[in-house]
RNA sequence: CGGGGUGUGGCGCAGUUGGCUAGCGCGCAUCGUUUGGGACGAUGAGGCCGCAGGUUCAAGUCCUGUCACCCCGACCA
């Protein structure tokens, strides 16, 4: 490891000069040498492994198993849905040339693997004993964007896609809100993160997909983040693939399926929601180290203390790394690791041997307390529950705050220009007044929450009727 | 694809109207002293100045072309 001796910009004078930043710096990822390309750097990968843990086991506890799918998917499967070739056409990266031969048919580097999944599944479905059809793949995905940014948007990204098949569309239905409940407990559980679930509009909603759902949050700069989607994918990629199957009542039926995925982007929004002016803010449940031990000082009484708090702590289950170099000094080390986003830092010297303490400093608000050296393990746990638990907080409190009911269009912009965040106003859900909203405030609709209420109101644009507030804002 | 910028040791940069052996800071290596909020000294390693042409006695510097990347917009998880 070696820390070029830098500072980084303040987060609330320039976040994305701030992020940039920080993702080096903390050894996050690193550019990769092609354009938009990005490396993603043992401590960075170490994060989405906790994510990948954290999420595969529930997509298992749900019956879903794991699977493999080629990269490489022949032209003429994408044409197929006319919806989703068209919105994906413009971000393709296709293969034209193979053993320095000219390709019969162009292969296309997936983007997404609806269609060379459904190929397969509509072989392997031929009977309602067949169904439901529960497979998820983690897998990286190429999608040509013309602008990038760490994390958030790069050519290449890591997620995973979960595909399922079903007899009803009630049963997929099912499985689309699982999905999304699923991530927004995983946002809540280990990302500390709040935000709103909800239908995409036409717009907005996935390439072929009947509906979408999505979890979106709120960034510290008020943009949001569409966080992972859902897909209720109807029968339109069944009908296209020929996904069919004979049902109990001897009836020739198509599948009714659903897609949904979250990739590393996720990363992008927990560095950006959590971090501070200090570096990152990591969650305990996804922090890669949760505790740091650095001992004051060289004295061998020193580093065994340490050791035995190292061994007791990790025997206890807790991510602890001890930061024994002796060419750092203190100060340097606190840095490097308030940078690097460790929830919890232990400071061990002289004093602390003498007098069976150790100090405890919380990445999160910064307080430093000194405990006894025997209550070590309780403490760390009830600290990192306690960090968990206030993050999230801080997390609704944000969202909570920056969050507007709003009715008029005027106040509508002016938020917009100024603070942003989310706005609840009503839509009239045509396309051309979300458009105009787009194009003189940059605000899109985000999506209508679940659970929202149905209430007679006007359109915020052109004032016809309209049903249901819809959350607005300004999308990364 | 439009706008802006940058290419010079690992990183960040300087390099004047062309001129002599291409410099600085950080990082890196070795040794020593240090370590309670980004230590210090000594010594050292590391360069086809993005690439290709051209002008010239002479090009990092001027000209032409080209490639790449970054930032800001439109597309997007």
């Amino acid at each position: 490891m070696s820390y070029q001796k830098k500072f980084i910009p303040k987060k609330s004078q320039n976040i994305s000069e701030w992020y940039n930043s920080v993702v080096l710096q903390a050894e996050l990822a690193d550019y990769g040498p092609a354009k938009g390309t990005m490396i993603i750097r043992p401590y960075g990968y170490a994060i989405w492994e906790l994510i990948q843990k954290a999420l595969d086991e529930k997509i298992k506890a749900r019956g879903v198993e794991n699977a493999y799918f080629p990269l490489f998917i022949p032209e003429s499967f994408l044409k197929r849905e006319k919806e989703h070739v068209e919105g994906f056409a413009p971000e393709l990266a296709v293969v034209t040339i193979g053993g320095g031969k000219e390709l019969e048919e162009k292969l296309i580097i997936r983007p997404t693997s609806e269609t060379i999944m459904y190929d397969a599944y509509s072989r392997w479905i031929s009977s309602w004993r067949d169904l439901p059809m529960l497979i998820n793949q983690w897998n990286n995905v190429v999608r040509w964007e013309k602008r990038t940014y760490m994390f958030l948007r790069t050519t290449e990204f890591l997620w995973q896609e979960g595909h399922t098949a079903h007899a009803t569309h009630e049963d997929a239905w099912e499985m689309v809100l699982w999905a999304i409940n699923a991530y927004e407990d995983l946002y809540r559980d280990y990302f500390a993160m709040s935000g709103y679930k909800g239908l995409k509009s036409s717009a907005e909603k996935f390439a072929g997909a009947g509906d979408t759902i999505s979890f979106e949050s709120l960034m510290p700069d008020g943009k949001a983040l569409q966080s992972c989607t859902s897909h209720d994918l109807g029968q339109n990629f069944a009908k296209v693939f020929n996904i069919q199957f004979q049902d109990k009542d001897e009836q020739l039926k198509y599948v009714w399926q659903t897609s949904w995925g979250l990739s590393t982007r996720s990363i992008g929004g927990l560095i950006l929601a959590h971090g501070d002016d200090n570096g990152l803010r990591l969650p305990p449940n996804l922090a890669p180290y949760q505790v740091v031990i650095i001992p004051v000082g060289q004295k061998s009484e020193v580093f065994e203390k340490c050791r035995s708090v190292m061994g007791r702590l990790k025997e206890s289950g807790v991510r602890v790394v001890l930061d024994d170099r002796e060419d750092e000094t203190m100060g340097f080390k606190i840095n490097k690791w308030e940078l690097k986003g460790v929830p919890v830092r232990l400071e061990l010297g002289d004093k602390e041997v003498a007098e069976n303490t150790v100090t405890l400093v919380r990445r999160d608000n910064g307080n430093k307390i000194k405990i006894s050296a025997g209550s070590i393990v309780d403490v760390i746990k009830t600290t990192l529950e306690n960090i968990q638990q206030g993050m999230l907080a801080e997390s609704q409190k944000f969202l909570e705050n920056h969050t507007s009911v709003i009715d008029t269009y005027d106040e509508f912009k002016a938020t917009m220009l100024g603070s942003k965040g989310f706005i609840k106003s009503h839509w009239c859900e045509s396309a051309d007044c979300e458009a105009k909203v787009k194009e003189e405030t940059k605000a899109t609709t985000r999506c209508k929450l679940l659970d929202e209420k149905e209430e007679l109101g006007k359109c915020i644009y052109c004032g016809s009727p309209s049903k249901h507030r819809w959350v607005f804002g300004q999308s990364y």
